[in-house]
RNA sequence: GCCCCCAUCGUCUAGUGGCCUAGGACACCACCCUUUCAAGGUGGCGGCACGGGUUCGAAUCCCGUUGGGGGUGCCA
């Protein structure tokens, strides 16, 4: 065995992938990489209502889309909390037989009725010293010592539970079956986990798994609890609440990278004034002791400034084959998509959009068979007292025009000017009667990309609509 | 209720006793550029929760208050 450390990642497969989960992953897997040592993936799986093997894929391809590669060297597993059963229970018995825990024959209900009774919430050590025998019905109870706990964070120092406050927590259920806190112990010990960093939530659990580590004999690993990503609500991410799913976010054109960045800086930020950085510094600078303390916002907004960023940064040819999945599910009759006009726009698409899933709608008019007229645009743009007149004359001046955007741009300068009027304003009409919108891509490199025939064909059309 | 954690612009953060008249990013606003919208550039708005200490000096250390969050299962 080697002195390397040895993080890991323990999601129960409860359904999607979850963001919060992902920038925890990211923490280990940043600290795996830096430190040279072993990111083990262990799958949660014990609690039969919520498990499912495409779940399990889920997480796999989730991690992988993360840039956590499950073939790396550095990663281990998947291994399954539910086939290591016999070492739970086996770890149980020990702890049984070396007098730190005790078997319990009180349901949950009457349970809860002395503790109703007697004013004090929880499990009041009831059969402590019954000297029960195993039995159907029965529990096994860890028997917590007196004293203090103080668990050692790295993040945030030394915390210390006294543990009267900790009730006697059950260990096995009545049907034998091991409980979370002594299946995720065990395993921690069976794959020699040295470090554990997970979402603060797990905090109140981490004295009652530290004093089990220390009854089975072993020295508790470095804990480190990172804080919670919360809602604008400032409540913990919910999936039932809020939009958490990973997969989702990759369906609308969020780049792997740029989650990645964004995640990292939730609770962290690299050293200076940048914050979108490449991965690589992010694995050498990545502190525990300088993550924050308080939760963090899981800003959207934020997240698709980051993903425009590193949309533009991309090489062209990237960013045109990172468009294709979302324009092979254009709105528009599948034949009537062209790869060359859409790579001759591509440049001006790029800086315009902060998610791929913005892309389709910014091109759709070069591939409908007529402009998708948006209403509101129409009425603003066709109520002027050129437009008509705008919109004939250029069709006529079309007829003659070099086909390049410059000149296609002169043409409408030379009718604009002769009226005394901005570029800005006389634009307008054409670009609704050619596009259906207000807003799109630089209108004559647009003409300049499309067939003639086919411009002059809508400038007439809209021409016919307005008389 | 009890236990635990936390507290810098609206948000994410820098800041580890003097470099802070508190820096950056997102958002917002204005201007520039401009064929729309973006992108880009320039500038602006905006914060150390409160009260006590400690100290020559506190955003930074201590205590309290208030406010938020997490946990409190025979879930994970």
């Amino acid at each position: 065995m080697s002195d390397r450390p040895r993080y890991r990642f323990a999601p129960s497969p409860t359904g999607f992938f979850h963001v919060g989960g992902a920038r925890t992953a990211l923490y280990n897997w940043a600290l795996t990489l830096r430190t040279g040592g072993t990111f083990v993936l262990r799958i949660e799986d014990t609690d039969e209502s919520r498990n499912s093997p495409e779940w399990t894929q889920g997480i796999i391809d989730a991690l992988s889309w993360l840039g956590i590669d499950s073939s790396h060297p550095q990663f281990e597993g998947p291994y399954f909390q539910s086939h290591y059963a016999e070492q739970h229970k086996a770890a149980a018995m020990r702890l049984y037989e070396a007098g730190h825990a005790y078997w319990c024959d009180l349901t949950p209900e009457q349970v809860q009725e002395r503790a109703k009774e007697s004013g004090k919430p929880g499990y009041d050590g009831y059969s402590r010293d019954r000297g029960l025998e195993p039995g159907p019905g029965r529990v096994l109870r860890f028997k917590v010592p007196s004293g203090v706990t103080v668990v050692k964070d790295l993040v945030r120092g030394d915390v210390e539970f006294s543990n009267d406050t900790i009730e006697d927590f059950v260990l096995l259920r009545s049907n034998g079956s091991p409980m979370f806190l002594l299946a995720n112990v065990v395993d921690d010990i069976e794959m020699t986990v040295t470090n554990v960093v997970r979402a603060e939530e797990h905090l109140p659990n981490t004295p009652k798994q530290q004093m089990l580590w220390e009854a089975l004999g072993r020295t508790p690993p470095m804990w480190a609890h990172v804080p919670v990503l919360v809602n604008e609500q400032r409540k913990k991410l919910s999936k039932r609440r809020d939009k958490v799913a990973l997969e989702q976010y990759k369906e609308e054109g969020i780049l792997p990278d740029a989650m990645v960045n964004y995640l990292m800086t939730l609770g962290w930020a690299p050293a200076g004034d940048e914050e979108i950085v490449p991965w690589a510094r992010i694995v050498d600078e990545f502190r525990l002791e300088d993550v924050n303390h308080s939760p963090a916002f899981f800003d959207v907004k934020k997240l698709s400034a980051f993903n425009g960023d590193y949309i533009r940064a991309m090489p062209l040819d990237t960013f045109i084959d990172a468009c294709a999945p979302y324009l092979a599910t254009g709105h528009w009759p599948a034949d009537r998509f062209d790869q060359q006009v859409f790579n001759s726009v591509a440049p001006l698409v790029q800086t315009r959009v902060a998610t791929l899933s913005e892309v389709p709608t910014m091109v759709d008019f070069f591939f409908l068979a007529d402009a998708d007229i948006n209403e509101d645009a129409w009425n603003k743009t066709m109520s002027s007292d050129f437009a008509k007149d705008v919109l004939s004359d250029y069709c006529a001046a079309l007829q003659t025009c070099e086909w390049s955007h410059d000149p296609l741009k002169a043409a409408l300068e030379t009718w604009t000017e002769s009226r005394g009027l901005k570029l800005g304003k006389t634009q307008a009409p054409i670009r609704v009667a050619i596009t259906g919108r207000t807003v799109g891509p630089p209108l004559f490199e647009s003409i300049e990309i499309m067939k003639k025939d086919e411009v002059i064909r809508r400038l007439n059309s809209a021409l016919a609509r307005l008389s």
